[in-house]
DNA sequence: CTGAAAGCGCTTACAG
DNA sequence: CTGAAAGCGCTTACAG
């Protein structure tokens, strides 16, 4: 059941519904009446690939998510969805692993013109494919991750301010040995590192590598992190793990170890995942404005997909300490 | 650039460069050399929209997901993503919301021709898309609901067993006075029900509905649950929670309330996500095969994708109880 | 306002 | 083994 055999039955040319069913063009109350008739009674939806051909549109937008921080990402996930879907644009998830070719994930999207715009989650380690976007026709816009040297449209928050931050929330809390567990292979780590060492210059306290530890985003590589960390350093107060997965894991790690948070060791997290008031203590965290970052992203790129002209200056949106159970103070008034 | 350009460069015609594209018929090695290295320097990569056109196939599935328990339903869309992957298929997530016109979702993925297939995880109160699911032409399977009406494949669990094994377990421990927590709107949740009564029976026991509570599969709507229940009762000595999201909300209610786990009450769950050994303490739980179920849906879709006949009656996988440090026994030896 | 015709970029009988 | 041609189901100048 095609356009054809609708215009027959209503004795019209296909042109014509394609007219009434696009609303592209003025069509004369009574024929337009006849063909929608004629629609309904039949239940003719348009052949939705036909359309993408000549309109050279998708309607679909691709994501391409790492296999990290699973909470984290399906928040952004569930926004970026949201935002695209009010503007009839599907999404299709390109998940990579960290395979030594993963780069065949990135080819599939920029190559064979299957998504009209696509939002990058993942940083890759393969500089041919940073060239490969810079030199497609389709929009791209970076999400939740920071490559300078690209210059597309980006939404993120200050990672070394969210550092600086909860670092400077520990420190006022009075602690002065802070762990901290970072993630591996993004470039957000450097950042937060000075951001963390920063905090400690200002209050004069050296910056010692015993103290920092990296995971891999998941619940048991934090708890595997803080076990190494103490097993160095037992003088530690206070966890700083900026992935709040990882942090989970680091309550875990600590119990383990016969260690009471936030009576022992304080811990904070970072993300602001959904998960932190559940736990057992509820986590304070410095949290990111998820949602708002995968609407963000999703709008810049609608913007683009309609050939708006838009702004590469990156988006950086507020992050904030939510204070919940996991902190102490030191300090005795 | 496209297989035209290809075919002048090449010197040989379109149908030609099709041909040694997709394998599907003998070329000479002479030809077949001379487009491969035009192709490769090209980097010509096969327009999708234009193939799935013609072959009148868009690799791709519609997976149609609720809203509840995000973090079980993650897990299953992992699985079912990458098993659909490796056959070439890419998978787009249809999110059903309980907005009353939530048909609209279905009859995109019905009616438009977006998808080769379809797994549904959703259960629909809307007795017109049963039929309209039952009519159309595109393979169908059920993935973790249960619809005895409708004569398409499933994979499952049963949940009568699995209420039952766990009631009995509880049981087994001394416990006489077990709280349950049911999803709302699931099938599943009479069968669960009646495993819950007929463990009780079996102990002779007699059913009590104060101690059966309604949530919403999210952890905050688990931890008011449990609150209700202990409001209505509080001789209760176990809750049975039949949805791991709910459950840790449970033990957030119960933390509220002062109670400590296992210690003045038991907890069990259901599903068996990956948060559970982090949580505190860690959650026992019902698990399902939970990658397995995905799996399975997704080989089975796929076996009706290539035209296969399958068998309809239902997949039932097991169901495995298993231990960690939520429950504790009433009895002394 | 309406229709005949071309075309989107492929694949595949069909003929050779 | 190879190519010319038709066709997948739409949209959209173009002409009227």
């Amino acid at each position: 059941m095609g356009i054809k055999e609708i215009a027959k039955k209503a004795e019209v040319s296909p042109a014509t519904v394609s007219r009434v069913l696009n609303g592209t063009k003025a069509v004369s109350p009574e024929l337009k009446e006849r063909v929608l008739s004629i629609i309904k009674y039949e239940g003719y939806e348009a052949n939705h690939i036909a359309r993408s051909m000549v309109l050279k549109k998708n309607f679909t937008v691709g994501l391409i998510i790492p296999n990290i921080s699973e909470m984290y990402h399906r928040i952004i996930f569930s926004s970026i969805e949201e935002t695209l879907e009010e503007a009839g644009y599907k999404v299709i998830v390109y998940r990579v692993k960290d395979e030594p070719n993963h780069e065949q994930v990135y080819w599939d999207l920029l190559m064979k013109n299957r998504a009209d715009g696509i939002i990058i989650m993942h940083e890759t380690s393969k500089p041919e494919i940073y060239s490969q976007i810079k030199n497609t026709s389709v929009p791209v816009v970076l999400c939740s991750i920071n490559i300078p040297s690209m210059d597309i449209p980006k939404v993120r928050i200050d990672d070394y301010r969210a550092a600086l931050d909860g670092t400077r929330y520990l420190l006022e809390l009075g602690h002065r040995h802070i762990g901290i567990i970072l993630g591996r292979g993004y470039s957000a780590g450097d950042q937060r590192l000075q951001g963390y060492r920063d905090a400690l210059e200002k209050h004069s306290i050296a910056f010692n590598s015993e103290l920092v530890e990296v995971g891999e985003y998941t619940m048991e590589s934090g708890s595997r992190a803080v076990t190494r960390l103490f097993s160095r350093n037992n003088a530690i107060t206070a966890i700083y793990s900026m992935c709040d997965e990882m942090a989970i894991g680091v309550l875990h790690g600590l119990r383990q170890m016969g260690l009471s948070v936030p009576e022992d060791v304080s811990v904070l997290g970072l993300d602001g995942i959904d998960i932190l008031p559940y736990l057992c203590p509820p986590l304070s965290s410095v949290q990111q404005p998820i949602p708002e970052i995968g609407r963000q992203s999703a709008k810049i790129l609608l913007a683009m997909m309609n050939g708006e002209q838009v702004d590469t200056s990156p988006v950086v949106l507020e992050h904030k300490l939510v204070e919940r159970q996991s902190c102490r103070s030191l300090l005795t008034h």
